[in-house]
DNA sequence: GCGTTGGGAAAACGATCGTTCTCTGCAAGG
DNA sequence: CCTTGCAGAGAACGATCGTTTTCCCAACGC
């Protein structure tokens, strides 16, 4: 179920899909649905929390086989080169709930909660190369890395994750 | 009425927000939106269009307030500074319809235009200052605003903006 | 063998949505 | 004064939504 629902929540977004096409994606029927997650509205933060903890652990993996040092930190952007040419790429699923449902607390907690874990992510791997502030310079990176996701998915530039990947590199040297 | 539409969808949503709020909110009778817009879809439209001119231009007169040279670069920070300490800021309103409603093309058009003037007008910011390569500036500049305005917005961090503002900082004296 | 449980298919329900229609009032032009 | 047209208020409509309910069948413990 929560298969379907990711499949269809991030493709299309929350509100265009309803509970009945989750159903028939996931070939279950509505009433287990409900059995399990209740209403719509915890199927949706359910959903969102597993992509939260893929989508780190993903990227996790992807930083752990570059070599260490600065290599660790530009692997972020190729992880993220991957993740844009991926013809199911709809931007972050966090920004697009936010966006979408800026009412909703519970929502918005999950995707505070994941971008404050992809920062400490962030600021763990700087720390691991030993140059400059590593503070300093994962607070820099955070933007870079949203703002490659949100280009790749408005305007649909591929490339923009290679021009905020220069930038790192311009950013570490400086920082060397 | 757009400014009507305008409060309402961009502090709430597109698809939450329903034709008989913007009437009232508009204080017009529902077969008068219609005779203007026709439906709901265009009428989105048409507050993305003007969203879009107002913005930029008041993003323009921002950066033109400032002194030449590189503190024009550093205004559109201030600038941005500025809009998320506005209460009613809810991120940037193209990358919320394009979370919101990914298979409409009508309004990730309006976004990617909006986007490529964004781009276009930090091009010529750059090259105002003369140092580095201009579009080389303007495309790492383009990714560090985006990210600051979805870091201010999902994690609800004011600070975000300084942060990417130091990192521009760095940037331009590595130019220099 | 029989009763109980749980899940599948689908109808039903009330609410809400986008859109259209009806009725009314009013203001301008001949 | 009378007519024409536009706009307001709100009912009405068909569709869709989230949710609940009904009915049926298969699998399991006693």
């Amino acid at each position: 179920m929560l298969d379907a629902a990711e499949r269809l929540f991030y493709a299309s977004g929350v509100q265009a899909v309803g509970i009945d096409a989750v159903v028939a994606e996931a070939g279950v029927a509505t009433k287990t649905l409900y059995a399990h997650f209740g209403s719509k509205d915890r199927l949706v933060e359910a959903y969102l929390r597993r992509r939260d903890q893929r989508w780190l652990s993903w990227l996790t993996s992807r930083i752990d086989h570059a070599e260490p040092g600065r290599d660790r930190v530009l692997a972020v952007f190729d992880a993220l080169d991957e993740w844009f040419a991926d013809p199911g790429f709809s931007g972050c699923a966090f920004v697009d709930v936010a966006g979408e449902l800026p009412d909703n607390a519970a929502t918005r907690a999950v995707a505070r909660d994941h971008k404050r874990a992809l920062r400490t992510l962030l600021r763990e791997v700087v720390a691991g190369i030993g140059a400059g502030e590593p503070d300093t310079l994962a607070e820099w990176l955070m933007p870079l890395v949203e703002g490659a996701v949100v280009t790749a998915h408005v305007e649909g530039d591929l490339r923009a994750v290679i021009r905020a990947r220069s930038a790192v590199a311009a950013l570490l040297d400086r920082a060397r």
